[in-house]
DNA sequence: GTCTATAGGTGGATAGAC
DNA sequence: GTCTATCCACCTATAGAC
């Protein structure tokens, strides 16, 4: 998945640079001046793309969620078996993780209580929107006996979800991305 | 696990402050005003007790991790077997998201990229000791076959951990803390 | 569309009286 | 040990020139 936008026109320069900071620093760790500072253009130049700071996570949110959903599209379209599926959705989180960023959304589930509301159901979007892909590959996997496991798929998927979004978060503090990859597999294998 | 101190003087009162703002809105989501203003004295009265934001933000950890690393000897202590052990390890953080918290150190995990050195180091050693007490029970309840996984068990009891961080966060963004029990329910499930 | 300048507020932190 | 008063840096945001 790639998180830059094609076109470079100054709003998703803007939009990278924030998107990079936040899923590092965090919401209320970055500022209007750390954008500044590194597109080398003034405060003021931002506020006139982006008004407000709730307005500009907010925007980020949905390009983000935007590109999430492309690379989930195409890996449907790969015509990989579920399994290929489940394995290249973790690759998505890898490749994050692998530029030294948490995933947008799970940092902004940590910060949750002090998020403009905009921006709270931004993020609730995404994590339905991966549960329900995930259940339907879940699904599939199960017909096809490629996949096994107990109970719903929304039940598994959201223990697949937690466990990746968990190991970025420690894999990340540790500076140890083989963190991620071990549990990433493990959780891959429990659905052997 | 009791988050707060048995004593209650002024130091104890601010942490106690201190921590409930940090697990709900995070280590750059708080200040000293928003303490100031919930134990009705004013800023330089925390000041002299915690020179530094830093200071109070590792001392906090100390006491965090000393409180739960407590917990986990009461658990030793209590004559359970590896099952009950383990389900009583999700208890505390179930108990911690019941009071609409998120786990200290998940958070600041989260935050890692901005906090002081001496925090950083608190919140390793946190997981850490987490790691290793959970792997202990993962070796003995594996040898009495009461408990089931392929691999090392610490590679276990850090799926298990990523996982319980995970599904803390995204219940709490949800406002459904019973998000968190059934996925700290399947993962144990995995472990039978 | 980008700039300078600035407003109005809050951040962590300190000096010194009581 | 707590207070008043204050410092200075930084925050989000706006007005108005170019």
């Amino acid at each position: 998945m790639a998180s830059a936008s094609l076109k470079s026109g100054t709003p998703q320069k803007i939009l990278d640079s924030a998107e990079r900071l936040l899923q590092v620093r965090g919401y209320n760790g970055f500022s209007y001046a750390d954008i500044a500072t590194a597109l080398r253009v003034t405060k003021a130049s931002l506020h006139y793309h982006f008004p407000s700071k709730a307005d500009l996570g907010r925007r980020l949110m949905q390009r983000y969620t935007q590109n999430f959903l492309a690379a989930l599209t195409a890996i449907d379209s790969s015509g990989a078996d579920a399994r290929e599926k489940l394995q290249r959705y973790v690759s998505i989180y890898s490749d994050v993780l692998a530029n030294n960023r948490m995933c947008l959304c799970g940092m902004l589930a940590a910060e949750y209580a002090t998020l403009p509301k905009p921006i709270r159901l931004e993020v609730i979007r995404f994590f339905d929107a991966n549960e329900a892909w995930l259940a339907g590959v879940l699904d599939e996997g199960r017909q096809s006996k490629a996949v096994h496991f107990a109970g719903s798929a929304i039940e598994a998927a959201r223990v697949l979800i937690a466990g990746l979004e968990g190991a970025m978060m420690l894999a990340r503090s540790y500076g140890e991305a083989a963190r991620f990859e071990r549990t990433g597999r493990r959780l891959l294998a429990e659905l052997a």
